[in-house]
DNA sequence: TTGCGTGCAAAGGTTTTGCATGGCA
DNA sequence: TGCCATGCAAAACCTTTGCACGCAA
């Protein structure tokens, strides 16, 4: 299987600048289009969601998918991060689809007890929490 | 907060049946659709989708999303599995694909920090663990 | 010159929703 | 009687695709 050539092209670096500049955030790709959109590059939705995808393939971005109605979001993977190292962890609010960033070392301990003791490795990559926020959960007891 | 109310309709105890018969395995809203549509029970698309939601909902069957542009995968939950009393979490192997029921304490703890520290609570019912059971490891370790 | 990249608009497919009607309690 | 359930079709949504042109190598 040839991995297929790729050109070096200016919207592809503006992009990947993009994706680095939010490093330890998500974001979706109608959000990268009207980021981009507002500069002084504009560039199609439908170059977005290729090169997205191309970063995906290299590795180099990670995208999450949490409904089939909802939009997937995509997060730079910085350099030295590559595999195992200290991942995001995902919550996603049932309420208002909000979508969590986490890092926090009881996630880790509860993997590594995941491995340990049940023999199951957690791609925290796939990995995503549903449950409800704490702003949907004060609004939503008063109901 | 109060659970809505639900009756048991002839729908959805042949939808749920049907679910419980596919014990082990996942299915697609449509391929139930088709499944029905094709006995004597015509059931109405929209009906097959809300009643799936439902059992969702209760923790009867688990949902999976992999791609925005593909559809969901459902599949039940064995009785004995899904314990009432103690919550019960799910750890699906994404090789052989097979489903992991677990409850243990150190997941509890993790779900009350998830909760005293980051104001979310988690939703066991909906939460899927994705990663790679310990059978599939060993074999995979000679990759 | 070759073949990937890009833009636009249209297509694709799944899931949701509106509304009137039917059925459970 | 009061709600929930159902069906149908239309709507909504994100994402992909077709095609002609531009640009990297």
């Amino acid at each position: 299987m040839s991995e297929r050539q790729s050109y070096k092209t200016k919207h592809r670096e503006e992009l990947l600048e993009y994706m680095k500049s939010l490093r330890g955030t998500h974001i979706t790709a109608s959000e990268v289009y009207d980021h981009m959109a507002s500069g002084n590059a504009k560039i199609g939705k439908a170059t977005v969601y290729r090169q997205l995808e191309q970063m995906v393939e290299r590795g180099q971005v990670l995208k999450y998918v949490t409904d089939p109605n909802t939009p997937a979001c995509y997060e730079y993977v910085p350099e030295g991060d590559h595999c195992q190292e200290a991942v995001c962890f995902h919550c996603k609010c049932e309420v208002c689809g909000k979508l969590i960033h986490m890092h926090c070392e009881e996630l880790d301990e509860f993997q590594a007890h995941l491995y340990n003791h049940h023999q199951f490795s957690m791609d925290p990559r796939r990995t995503v929490f549903y449950g409800i926020c704490g702003a949907c959960a004060e609004k939503g007891s008063g109901r």
